[in-house]
DNA sequence: CGCTTGATTGATGCCATTCAACATGGGTGG
DNA sequence: CCACCCATGTTGAATGGCATCAATCAAGCG
């Protein structure tokens, strides 16, 4: 089934689709791009959107289309990526719940979006959504504090990418993991990433990836367990290595 | 002498800056994001901000400082850049004439500004240009539309940060340069950046920088004139490199 | 003219990639 | 429930691309 069909604006709502008319009880009512609009509003822009579940590893958005939707993340991790001609894939971003997703007023999707968890999103035609953010300064006002953050976040990335070792990668990514994902009672994050999904967001291979975590376990500062459970043990030793490894 | 003085909201204005009281002859206000102000809107917004020579070289803005001033380009190159604690450096973004730089509703500003070349900035407090832009939201929406053009970008740019080889990196930024920047009758383009800014850009080192462009030359790809001029003879050769180098 | 700064060229070494073999563990069906 | 299987991850050895170190060259400039 394709998904881009799915999530055409005039396509027949599949049955796992409903509109969404309970933005009252949204579990991210108060950390989305909605949180600042008055109940009225928020229950009109709710008429627009309707919530979508989308499988882990599901495509939800490509790179090039048209863009046509946009969504709020309720639940679940996406990646954000785009990709050489010849299949060298960069990891350019990583979503997570009450996140917003897609290109609001352009005309173009600028890279793909697709579900690394079991997602839910909110999910609105792009062409109602600019028409309502257009009368709601509140609205954009959110949507811009929210870009800005993640044009701050993506440039401090590009130090990463283009001036850090391997070592520093790693360790820079598993404390940037630390700090957005819970922590069980063990002290495991349980990363929603593969190996080669770490290794396309640092820009390096997939063994390289492998091979500075099993450094790092021998030396004490990480554990592994499994094959997405990490423990970070010493935090400043991380610290260290993330700066100058 | 400190610059950050300079520029500080409540400073004496040194000899070179004036109040902007000449919206209405402004080169770039139909580019910038004023462009869709009323006359009296942008007459109120010119009230607020005055212009500033800015000599090449000089830093108008320091990573991890307080946010005390946005401005908009009116002429001239500058580059945002960010470090790590060992002094390696990245350049995270170029900005020209009608760019809009600084750090809006924020309280950091997360890379430093160094212009490339002599350049003149029409500058705000940042409080002031806050509150205004509270109350304007045509202001907000041509903000919001610019951040995510430059969050499109940036992406784009962490694949080639990311995955591409030092050949296709160079190729990449030389037809980059030139779409943004003027040719002159002999085809020649007047880089704005020494060889070590095109290797911060680019994430290598100047000496590779260098060699591949010599390499280029000697394929008859692109001419090198001087220090700063770059012909590029053939356009289709370097669109190849650029990709699968 | 020297002097300084920036760019090119050369020699060498190292880190990450590549190619390849092997291990693991999560899932499935008998 | 266990044996098997395949995707995923780890480990090893060899290669190569880029960095590093260093010397030379070319421009500006006082």
């Amino acid at each position: 089934m394709d998904m881009r069909f799915d999530m055409a604006q005039n396509a027949a709502p599949p049955a796992r689709t409903r509109p969404c008319q309970s933005c009252d009880s949204c579990e991210v009512r108060d950390r989305a791009i909605c949180a600042d609009l008055s109940d009225a509003d928020r229950e009109a822009l709710g008429r627009i959107g309707r919530r979508v579940a989308v499988p882990a590893g599901q495509t939800v958005m490509w790179e090039g289309d048209d863009s046509t939707v946009v969504a709020n993340v309720i639940e679940g991790t996406l990646k954000l990526s785009t990709s050489t001609g010849d299949g060298r894939e960069q990891i350019v971003g990583v979503v997570y719940e009450s996140d917003f997703i897609g290109r609001p007023f352009g005309a173009r999707t600028p890279h793909s979006v697709t579900a690394l968890t079991d997602a839910r999103l909110c999910l609105f035609p792009r062409g109602a959504f600019d028409g309502f953010a257009m009368g709601h300064g509140e609205l954009q006002h959110r949507l811009l504090q929210r870009t800005l953050d993640d044009l701050d976040r993506t440039r401090g990335w590009m130090l990463l990418l283009g001036r850090k070792s391997a070592r520093e990668k790693v360790a820079t990514f598993l404390l940037d993991m630390g700090r957005r994902l819970p922590v069980d009672r063990d002290g495991v994050i349980d990363l929603p990433l593969s190996r080669q999904q770490v290794a396309d967001i640092l820009g390096i291979t997939i063994e390289t990836v492998s091979r500075q975590l099993t450094e790092m376990k021998r030396a004490g500062t990480i554990d592994l367990i499994g094959r997405r459970g990490v423990r970070l043990v010493d935090r400043q030793a991380l610290e260290a290595l993330a700066e100058a490894g």
